[in-house]
DNA sequence: CCGTATTTGTCCGTATGTATG
DNA sequence: ACATACATACGGACAAATACG
């Protein structure tokens, strides 16, 4: 019983413990949505899916709970966490608060290299903005942020930072972007550079925490349009 | 073999499973310092007190590692967790960005019945500062920062400081308090409090950050004093 | 450098609890 | 309401990797 997702092979180097390789490609159907919100993560079907035995899956399917991408029930099973809309505005603002120390952290270690690589990110997404290319400005517009964060030197920071990220991808709307808010967006990342390069951290802290905040109310309004309140 | 650690008996109400019972009792040992921070978590000797297999002590272990209080090491075994000194900044700082969070969205909620119940914290605190009480401060200030935090109404927030509180507990160096930090601290409560009072949740914001930023300064003094720089 | 002791990693069997007809 | 089927929770045993003498 060898198929295409048996981990056997790749593990061949016998760096990372089977329950840490399979937490990581559980994790990859989640975001990925292959396993949507509510699923249910079947021990039975998973342990002959990926060629192992019951136990390291359910070590994994413990570690997703632990971060907040599944939930268990007792006696019933683990399911892909749902996230609901109070619980997503919560998000929201826990990652605007994290986004915001990035911010204030990145004003006191900012430098051309970095001013460079950030403003060419800007430039980039710009030219995917008018081109209309949603797919790209989407990934893209992630690894800016995970630059941002990442530049701000705080490992911590960056862990819990995508830990919340991960999780808003579980609720992420498909389809809510437009050219037009992809642009007004991207103005927010030049206004976001300039306050971490004005040396005011506490200005560059709000600055990124009212960024997320705005991404919050569209987030609000499409759910609205939506019905969904 | 039944010892006084065994779970047995207290899991006959079912309601909760094994590993999450052991995942509790593991926490409380390590947030106790009974287990100290590079202390080995043996599976056979945990599994042996407690009176279990060593599958539910391996998924209580997951959960610990996920959650930053205890770290794997392939092949070798799961330890406690060390925190080094640049990593308890860090945490002061992610701690400080979601603090700083609570005082933003308490200033949204507070009405009378909290604030009456925020200063009289305050005034405990002066009591048990001035009486030079240090444990029964200790307690009141956790307590005290605790309900500010579940007023701002958001659970991801409570949640997610708790679990930075604790990490930074595995490095908590006792008998740095004196009755003057004490004096100090608490005048700081009284500016938060008046700060959430005011209506600016931007203001509100960067009050609860700095207090918890002090509390770093106040940290890293302490580690400099010891020579751990 | 090798053998041994120890611990982890993995797998399977059984009992218990849950959903469904 | 009862019985059946099924999934999970837990325990135990074997295999593999590592540390230490």
């Amino acid at each position: 019983m060898t198929n295409s997702d048996d981990v056997g092979l790749e593990r061949s180097s016998a760096q990372f413990s089977l329950s840490v390789l399979l937490q990581r490609k559980l994790e990859k159907l989640i975001l990925d949505g292959e396993l949507k919100p509510g699923d249910k993560l079947n021990e039975l079907e998973l342990s002959k899916r990926f060629g192992t035995s019951r136990g390291p899956i359910r070590e994994a399917m413990q570690n997703l709970c632990a971060r907040g991408l599944a939930e268990a029930v007792r006696n019933r099973g683990v399911f892909v966490r749902t996230i609901t809309p109070v619980e997503a505005f919560e998000l929201y603002d826990v990652r605007a608060a994290l986004f915001g120390l990035a911010g204030r952290l990145l004003t006191d270690r900012i430098d051309d290299a970095i001013l460079k690589k950030l403003y060419d990110y800007v430039e980039d997404m710009d030219r995917l903005a008018q081109a209309q290319q949603y797919s790209d400005y989407y990934r893209t517009n992630l690894e800016f942020h995970d630059y941002l964060v990442r530049s701000a030197g705080n490992k911590m920071l960056v862990r819990e930072y995508h830990s919340f990220v991960d999780r808003l991808h579980l609720c992420r709307m498909r389809g809510l972007v437009n050219s037009g808010a992809l642009t007004i967006s991207n103005r927010e990342h030049a206004e976001m550079i300039d306050a971490a390069a004005s040396g005011n951290n506490q200005r560059a802290q709000e600055t990124f925490f009212r960024h997320v905040a705005r991404a919050k109310l569209r987030f609000r309004s499409s759910l609205e349009e939506a019905g969904l309140t």
